[in-house]
DNA sequence: CTGAATATTTCAGGATGTCAAGTAACTGGG
DNA sequence: CCCAGTTACTTGACATCCTGAAATATTCAG
């Protein structure tokens, strides 16, 4: 069976890689303003709201925001002197800190998330059945590695 | 009429609004990718591709990224000392300086955006129809201001 | 011509990011 | 147990990005 692979030039790819890229810019754009409305840089925010995910030793965070552990430090010093987040200590390994966010951290990582959602809701446009066939085409998308 | 505004909390759509961040990290990341691979920053391989679809005065640039005047004379600089971009004078305004690529810096965007086109290729996941489906759902969602 | 507005640059300063080196702690073979 | 090698984190040097304020040159309105 042959699989139409869309040629590079193909006028519909080149248009849906157009509109993505802008998406992709528009988005990113919001989640640092977003983020500038609680007093953080895009870089704070993501690694707080990573946090609030689940607790993680610094190396971890450096591979989930693929850059060095070094450049996590700073950023993890920057929301611990905010007390939005505090190193502790892991029971195994004593080399290993692990960054928990505190009380108000969670509560300000929930407050951003919620206003990335109400700004994400460009989505309102779409009916159920899109937002379903968007869905599937995203994962798509994302599970193409 | 009326139209099925998604709560906040509706299941579909918080999915949709996380595989919107996924699609966001991952093209974002790639692009840094493809800049580094020609050398370049992902901030200077913006302003490169945009000015090789069209000159324009510094303060455009700025406008058009949403950033300060004063940010774009650093990366216009650093793109002008690789001889990728010139400041060339205004006909009408001789405070006004256009940022335009060199025959050099049109090729390394072409080539930019040649490998981009290329890293955005999950798209070939999908079926023409799913294709046209998508890039109309991307309408609306750009669209809504 | 003069004063206000505009385009760009410069400077100071903070944040992000890499890389190399340093410290502390774990691990496995002897 | 001990030591060599690895791993986790931090530090320091350095480049880039980004903002905001001030300086310069030019344009524009009256």
């Amino acid at each position: 069976m042959t699989v139409t692979r869309p040629r590079r030039t193909d006028p519909l790819t080149l248009e849906v890689v157009e509109l993505i890229g802008a998406v992709v810019a528009r988005y990113y754009q919001e989640y640092e303003e977003a983020a500038a409305r609680h007093g953080l840089t895009g870089a704070q925010a993501r690694v707080l709201s990573l946090l609030a995910l689940e607790p993680l030793p610094m190396r971890q965070i450096a591979q989930r925001l693929k850059c060095e552990p070094s450049n996590i430090t700073g950023i993890v010093d920057r929301l611990e002197a905010r007390q939005l987040v505090e190193r502790q200590p892991s029971p195994g390994d004593r080399r290993v800190k692990v960054a928990a966010p505190t009380e108000e951290g969670a509560r300000v990582a929930r407050s951003l998330r919620d206003s990335l959602d109400f700004a994400r809701e460009p989505l309102a446009g779409l009916s159920r059945d899109e937002r379903l066939a968007l869905r599937d085409m995203l994962k798509t998308m994302v599970g193409a590695e």
